[in-house]
DNA sequence: TGCATATAATTCGATATCGAACTAAGTAGT
DNA sequence: ACTACTTAGTTCGATATCGAATTATATGCA
């Protein structure tokens, strides 16, 4: 089946969105009940890329809009996985710090969907993956530069 | 930066939503206003896989629920992109046509996209993405499969 | 045939998402 | 120091999403 350029890029977001829904429904399956991926997302960000940052820091790195995250941020502080505090360097911000339940939540949500990696893991080969990450990475950060100029 | 499989997953999986997320919004720039990727990909199925299926068919295909593709499908109806009649087959059940309004809709938003897709082109080989997609097609079978049994 | 169950679609209610407007605080130019 | 502009975050309103319950039709089995 010849495909023209055009189609190509069709084909692979299409793919890539339909992935990043399959994949999202399958962690949520193991959120507690009112959390969803982007609670989980910044949980895990604040874990593995850095603890304290800015709401605005959060939402640039997530791609959404400050105030969905402003939403999430409020879903968290409210579970007592997060700690709002003033920036002390600007008054107008905040700085959001992992609580000791936040880990946990994490760690809960990690090991829950255990099996799940499990299962895939024997059809899905990880090297094959890690051929391809680069690719992706690649592609995210041409898309990410393209919208912010 | 070694990797667990674990990681692996996760990373790939995380890449692969961020990419949804930016293609999605880049998508939905040029389209008017009240419309979305999904009424988008629901005119595009219809032109490029099937003309006629049922919604059930329809949301089984982009992976959503029953219920928020009567949603969209309603937003089409309304705009008059699509019509719905009664399936001679079964009287529960619908049949979903494209209208001429529905195709003109689509290809202009394919012709207002082609500026970003030329920018992109530029930096995003598209053999490179012929090479991924193939391994993206299984991923995604698997992920499916997966989930449904 | 008649009844139990299954299926297609919709409606309803709760929550998520996000743009626009707003408030508070920082910054730059004079 | 004053004014204009910018930036961080929230609030508000409109729409999207989706699970649970509902309605209408089909199917399977006695």
């Amino acid at each position: 089946m010849p495909d023209s350029p055009l189609e190509t890029y069709f084909t692979f977001f299409n793919e890539v969105g339909i992935i990043g829904q399959l994949s999202r429904t399958l962690l949520e399956r193991h959120l507690p009940k009112g959390y969803l991926l982007p609670h989980f997302s910044v949980l895990n960000h604040l874990i593995r890329v850095r603890d304290g940052p800015t709401p605005l820091a959060l939402a640039r790195a997530f791609q959404v809009p400050k105030t969905s995250m402003t939403h999430t941020l409020a879903g968290l502080e409210r579970g007592g996985l997060i700690e709002m505090r003033q920036n002390p360097e600007d008054k107008r911000s905040k700085c959001v710090w992992l609580m000791p339940a936040g880990r946990a939540f994490r760690d809960d949500a990690i090991a829950a969907l255990a099996p799940d990696v499990a299962r895939i893991s024997g059809q899905i080969d990880a090297s094959r993956l890690t051929e391809i990450v680069p690719e992706l990475v690649a592609i995210r950060k041409i898309l990410d530069t393209d919208r912010n100029g």
